[in-house]
DNA sequence: TATTCACTTGACACGTTGTCAATTGACATT
DNA sequence: AATGTCAATTGACAACGTGTCAAGTGAATA
């Protein structure tokens, strides 16, 4: 492969992500991207077998753009559980915004294409992790409400911070980002932490 | 309209929600939905301009079966407004399970039909307003904690309770149903309802 | 000069939705 | 008994996007 092979490659992933992020994930075909990237449509497929191992390559390629371990950084060295938990909000309010496109994208074609939704199921269950480690944090310091298991509560987390959630609360709901981040964490600690009095 | 017309009709909305709920709002062809019901492909056309216009008009039909009213009427007498929303996610809880089917087909479509977004948005929007009457309901009394506004509260309600979430609980986590319903009504109350001391 | 390799060009198969026109068959009207 | 109506059938076809295939171009390389 040489380099001019590479550098097509990364145009088209390039050109991919900025598409999809431009049109929130809807409605950007093959054809769109090749023209946009300026090669022919054949030339994409000559890179990549179908539509949806483009979205897969373009999620993970935007993820070495975004630098997710660098970002993940304050939330894994906070000191208390109740800390980690918001810092991973923190993180993760960030972060979706700037992925949503390609994430829409891959969503939309999750019913069509095994391999898409089993590459999507991959990094939520990723992001689950993230969850998990939040509230085992916070088991350990004694301050998950009693209610709760750490799976149970884990599950919970979790899905609070699925895509569709924030799609709602900034789209239909009119949330900022800001707002998203500052209401997830009051959530979270009224829902998760044992109340202090 | 002969009586016939409307035989016909029924038989074809009737096939549409057990196919879809049969195969979760995945993958039904009209051509599916047309031999299922014993009729030829184009039959369903003269009832229905498209498939999208079909999987709405199932949805309504489906909702007349199932008497959304009635299993409204609980929460709408409950006397607190700590009891309307349990009561309201009680209700909520076992209804999603019955109409997920058709929900999901209709969420399928909604980036590639206009109409069926706004039919689904539609009904979401109806949603909101049971969220809204629960945490008015919850305001009135005193007991929606202080740091929720009353829209900011009903904006989070109305997302918790969104189908998706409850796609992720029961599917990916492996909650049932009397699980989803137990803990969204402890979530709900530890989130919104002021902490009793 | 000959080879290689990325890319181009244009044609085509496929599956699904939606459209169209001609036809059938039952039932009702006269 | 002849006529008209109307739901439904049949088969063909267009549109659209994805994905495939084969022949050709052009530049770098040996």
């Amino acid at each position: 492969m040489s380099s001019k092979n590479i550098e097509t490659r990364t145009r088209i992933l390039d050109t991919t992500v900025r598409m999809l992020e431009k049109h929130g994930g809807r409605g950007v075909r093959m054809g769109d991207i090749a023209k946009a990237a300026g090669i022919s449509r054949q030339a994409v497929y000559l890179h990549f077998a179908s539509r949806a191992e483009l979205l897969v390559a373009a999620t993970r390629y935007l993820d070495e753009i975004l630098d997710v371990d660098r970002r993940l950084a304050p939330s894994r060295a906070a000191t208390s559980g109740v800390d980690r938990l918001a810092l991973y909000i923190e993180c993760w309010g960030h972060y979706v915004p700037e992925i949503y496109g390609v994430a829409k994208a891959l969503l939309l074609v999750q019913d069509t294409d095994e391999a898409a939704a089993a590459a999507w199921k991959d990094r939520m269950l990723a992001m689950r992790d993230g969850c998990r480690a939040a509230i085992d944090a916070l088991h350990s310091d004694g301050d998950l409400a009693p209610e709760w298991t750490p799976k149970r509560a884990t599950d919970t987390l979790w899905t609070m911070l699925l895509v569709p959630n924030w799609e709602n609360l900034t789209g239909e709901c009119g949330w900022s980002t800001q707002q998203y981040i500052r209401w997830m964490k009051i959530l979270a600690k009224r829902t998760f932490v044992t109340s202090s009095e």
